[in-house]
DNA sequence: CGACGCATGTGCGCGAGTTCACAAAGCGCT
DNA sequence: AGCGCTTTGTGAACTCGCGCACATGCGTCG
């Protein structure tokens, strides 16, 4: 087994990267490719080759100059990086529309993230039965949490429920939300956030939208522009 | 009515901010709060009170010193910055799971972005109704795009369809596109992706909850890391 | 066994974005 | 009318990430 992992910090850019290469990674394995260059990585994930590499020196160096990294070893890299060596159930609050559709989602658990829990207000909801989980009461939340060690909570509620939905989950212990409503959380120091919001993202696009109509109809006078973050105008 | 709108180019950081303090304007506005200072707002959005001041800045001088902005002339000017003044059909391709939560999501219509088709393969999901959108077959999405004037995509379909559908939508005249899919999507140039990826955001979490759990173990040696992009460790 | 070629790992300059700090500018009160 | 209080708008410093370019090191072939 090979030296200890590095323990230095990560830039959060290269660590909102690293799911990507990892997913283009385990499709090259599948594949029966085991060895692969951070060109040739770089080409499928969309991003330049010196990035891949300069991602990739974060974790260690792993590769082999004049021929590139082991796919399976890089694998095993950077999931052990992301804390995927072992799963990380989570809790699900408010079972309607989307909190179904992503328990029910097999993309969950196929990446270690079983469902560990379903609740609802709604006494309707109870016991419904998604993908193997049963919907339990919001009384049970605690509980659940508590007894399947959880640490990852999903906040699917409307966004009027959100931030209650939200501090109940702090206290039964969960330190990371990913939150689905469109509301700005207020949690305590420590606790990780992240927010998955449709609406601004298709209102990014109609920003594009709108940039491409007025240009066309001023002869282009704008050069097109690039994006950020997420996506890209390629 | 005020000077035209100022046609320089917005940093696409600020237009990914933008349709956050938009929705934050929107809950004063219902609250019947008609003014907001840059400090207000951005404690709101949890942000920098410069920062929003920069943002703003970029749309033009629409504030009032000693006073502040009054929140229906922002509302206003966002919504025209972003191309929200009128409608953005989009299409859904894909009416599975997530195609069906999404299309009979109300907040897609709220915002501006009503269903203006949905398409699938599967002749089972043929004429299946969701909120008020009837699923089409798959070769009727080129004469829907036409027909409705469409420019918007949304990729809701296996991994393994995806890129198919996306040059589909992008054959059909499509210009922008909202992908689920875990896969990068390859498009030509002048057509804007976004990528709204669950395991990536699940698996950032993870990481920070792995390293939150070996800094417990070896007693707190290093500070917690700031987030990016979307979401924060607040 | 030595030389060649190739891809990694990284030092460094550059640019974008963030934040500070302050001058400019309305508003209300005297 | 003037004065002081408040908050904007923005110049400027700073931080951070990006990408070039190249030295380094490994594998291969002669
Ligand atoms: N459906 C989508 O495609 C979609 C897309 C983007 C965002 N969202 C957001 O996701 C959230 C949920 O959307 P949805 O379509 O599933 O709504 P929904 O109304 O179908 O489901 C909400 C569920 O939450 C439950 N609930 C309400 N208050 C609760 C509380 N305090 N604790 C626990 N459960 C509670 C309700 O009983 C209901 O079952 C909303 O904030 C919405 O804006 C949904
Ligand atoms: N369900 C979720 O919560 C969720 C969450 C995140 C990501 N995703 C992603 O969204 C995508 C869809 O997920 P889902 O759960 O809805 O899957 P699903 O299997 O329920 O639905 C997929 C639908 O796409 C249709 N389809 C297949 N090939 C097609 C093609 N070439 N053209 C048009 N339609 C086609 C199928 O008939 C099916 O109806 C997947 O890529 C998945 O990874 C889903």
């Amino acid at each position: 087994m090979p030296p200890p992992p590095a323990r230095r910090r990560i830039p959060d850019a290269t660590v909102a990267r690293l799911p990507i290469y990892l997913q283009i990674l385990a499709e090259q394995s599948t594949a029966a490719i085991d060895n692969i260059s951070s060109e040739g990585l770089a080409g499928l994930a969309g991003v330049n080759a010196a990035k891949v590499r300069k991602d990739l020196s974060y974790l260690g160096s792993y590769g082999t100059r004049g021929v590139g990294y082991d796919v399976g070893y890089l694998i095993y890299q950077i999931r052990r990086e992301l804390g995927l060596n072992y799963d990380w159930p989570v809790i699900i609050v408010g079972a309607g529309n989307l909190g179904q559709a992503l328990a029910g989602y097999g993309g969950f658990i196929d990446r270690g993230f079983p469902v560990g829990g379903i609740v609802d207000v709604d006494p309707a909801k109870f016991d419904v039965v998604v993908a193997g989980a049963r919907v339990r009461p919001l009384d049970e939340l605690s509980q659940i949490v508590e007894s399947k060690d959880i640490s990852i909570g999903v906040v699917a509620v409307p966004s009027s429920a959100a931030q209650d939905a939200a501090d109940l989950l702090v206290k039964a212990g969960v330190t990371s939300i990913l939150n689905f409503a469109p509301v700005i959380l207020s949690v305590p120091v420590g606790i990780t956030v992240r927010k998955v919001d449709l609406a601004v993202e298709l209102q990014i696009l109609s920003y594009h939208e709108q940039r491409r109509s007025v240009a066309q109809q001023n002869g282009q006078l704008q050069g097109a522009p690039a994006d950020r973050g997420r996506g890209a105008t390629a």
